[in-house]
DNA sequence: TTCCAGGTAACGC
DNA sequence: GCGTTACCTGGA
């Protein structure tokens, strides 16, 4: 039983809440009940949506889901600003129009894309889990299994890099170490990053060692609302060469970063989470497969 | 065993 | 600026 639950109705533009979760951003909801279990900053909560008009939380989360759902934004006006011509976005919007951009707490979307670098999913996700365990705040609900909060930067500062090691980071635990030092000590100012312009807030996140242009921008688009950001990462990149250059011989990330402006234009970061999910799960259209990973009947 | 994976920093030119 | 290289670890 996942105690008291109240609903979310979803008018308008859909939503799909299990490509949401599985599309890349967030790495530790669990699956259970038929909906995941996980944390919201601080706070645990159980979501779950068997039917697609409505989302079901834990009671007197409601709030707080919509707000790191992104269930406030009016994708359909966004979405009407991409170029019908691009016969790749529009087909990959189609097939998962319900995948939205999550605002997660700013550390703990920065911390776990430090410790991304060269790993696959279920490892980001196992890394992810064991940091949480190890050394964040446990949050029990009623009737639901014990999950725990991202550590904050703080604890993960007096841990120690070592420590860190023997949680599996290898080479990232001096990354993470460092960002979590500064960030404990003030000399980044995660709060201050909000008030900043795109270009100062991606040069200010990248100031820290083990934050380079990739992970910053993941966080100004994950962790920070900014819709606008666009990290290019093996996988974005290799479906831009796919889809848009195929016979390119060489393609610089400055190439790609202005072709996205002006393909794309200042929703480019949405458009890139559409590309990036499609593309990976579908290997661009070649293989049947649903939204959230379920193999189709193809007929 | 060997290779590779959702990156970054530090070097060389 | 642009290209190379080392870096931990776990799984194929």
């Amino acid at each position: 039983m996942a105690g008291a639950l109240e609903q979310i109705p979803l008018d308008g533009w859909p939503f799909d809440l299990a490509a949401t979760l599985g599309s890349g951003q967030v790495f530790h909801w669990q699956a259970w009940e038929g909906g995941w279990v996980g944390t919201i900053g601080e706070e645990g909560v159980f979501l779950r949506q068997r039917d697609p008009g409505v989302l079901e939380c834990s009671a007197g989360k409601a709030a707080v889901v919509r707000h790191y759902l992104g269930l406030e934004e009016d994708l359909a006006a966004v979405v009407a600003g991409f170029p019908a011509d691009d016969e790749a976005l529009q087909r990959a919007i189609a097939w998962c129009p319900g995948l939205r951009l999550i605002r997660q707490p700013a550390w703990e979307c920065l911390a776990t894309f430090i410790t991304s670098s060269l790993k696959q999913v279920p490892q980001i996700r196992a890394i992810s889990l064991r940091l949480r365990e190890r050394l964040g705040e446990v949050v029990r609900l009623e009737g639901m299994p014990c999950v725990w909060g991202y550590p904050r930067a703080e604890v993960i500062a007096a841990a120690g890099e070592e420590f860190l090691r023997g949680c599996g980071l290898g080479y990232r635990a001096a990354f993470l170490h460092r960002s979590a030092v500064a960030v404990a000590e003030g000399s980044c100012d995660l709060r201050a990053v909000a008030g900043l312009g795109d270009a100062a807030a991606l040069a200010e996140l990248c100031r820290l060692h083990g934050v380079g242009e990739k992970v910053a921008s993941c966080v100004l688009l994950f962790g920070y609302g900014r819709s606008g950001a666009f990290p290019i990462d093996v996988w974005i990149e290799r479906v831009l060469r796919e889809l848009y250059f195929p016979r390119a011989r060489k393609l610089t990330h400055a190439r790609l970063d202005r072709f996205a402006w002006k393909q794309f234009g200042p929703h480019r970061g949405l458009a890139q989470q559409f590309l990036f999910h499609w593309a990976r799960l579908t290997d661009c259209g070649r293989r049947a497969v649903g939204p959230a990973g379920d193999v189709m009947v193809v007929g």
